[in-house]
DNA sequence: CAATTTTATTTGCATTTTGCAAGTATTGAA
DNA sequence: TTCAATACTTGCAAAATGCAAATAAAATTG
């Protein structure tokens, strides 16, 4: 394993799977794309709808349907704003939090699953790392932000 | 930052739009999931149809014609077994072959950049770290494989 | 060895997803 | 007031998806 985008690589897509297996909730099924969407909407502060796209990368115009199909799943809620009438904020309603929790409460007893077979100084490790990367990816301006950004 | 599955979200995410930015190669464009697939063509010993599309976590219809596409752009050749004429065996094309090497050359161009914001004993720290982290994900029977696996 | 089952791959078809172009509505600027 | 910019939505046509069914070649069974 010489080659550190590989690593990379192989890390992501196991990622991927990851989360493909957590999607669904009380026999609900969530897709990858709607659990991130939910994520993103629980995790910014009353965003509109096109700042959680471009957080996400998506065109517009796609996630707008993307939103319109949460809003009939009753997951998400979609409030005008008062000082911009063109804007509309983001919410979870009820359920919707429901679920983003009961993902990412699944996806971290995934992820204790996975750190338990390291001893606690590696999982430190991994986690300080992790931290570290994160930081420098948001310091590169080259890339890591929204696509063609 | 407290969560974990936070600190993992925020990653992948990255590397995704990382991934989607070093797509194109010299004026041809290739999609997020031909260049998964053009890599793990690359990296496994010539695999049937059945096993990429394992590896990448796709229906194998959909491979298919995954597959058939990248054989129109001539980035990937199809070759009967001779041991089992049920099988294809995938191989890259030279030009497939040249298109691999360059999206690993430039997202290992955009890892480095990514690690220029760090000192030399941190760049090896996560570097180790990753693999620690693919190591364990491996041994994870739990999750990690291919979705439902 | 003939009949049956299993495996690898492909196609039909209907559904869903995508994104550009164009539309509406609201705000800001000249 | 007029014109440009912004936020969001819809039309439409192209692409991606996945189930069911088809084909074709092993492997198994009796």
């Amino acid at each position: 394993m010489e080659n550190t985008r590989e690593l990379f690589q192989i890390m992501t897509r196991r990622f991927g799977f990851l989360n493909k297996n957590c999607c669904s909730v009380d026999g609900c099924d969530i897709s990858l794309i709607q659990s991130h969407i939910l994520y993103e909407i629980d995790h910014q502060h009353k965003p509109s709808i096109q700042q959680v796209a471009e957080a996400l990368g998506t065109d517009i115009t796609t996630f707008s349907r993307q939103v319109q199909s949460l809003i009939k799943m009753n997951l998400v809620k979609k409030t005008p704003d008062p000082d911009d009438r063109r804007v509309y904020v983001l919410s979870l309603t009820m359920e919707g939090k429901y679920v983003a929790t009961t993902i990412d409460q699944q996806m971290n007893t995934y992820l204790n699953e996975i750190f338990s077979h390291m001893n606690e100084f590696e999982k430190e490790t991994v986690i300080r790392s992790i931290k570290l990367l994160n930081e420098a990816m948001a310091k590169s301006s080259l890339c890591c932000t929204t696509p063609m950004g």
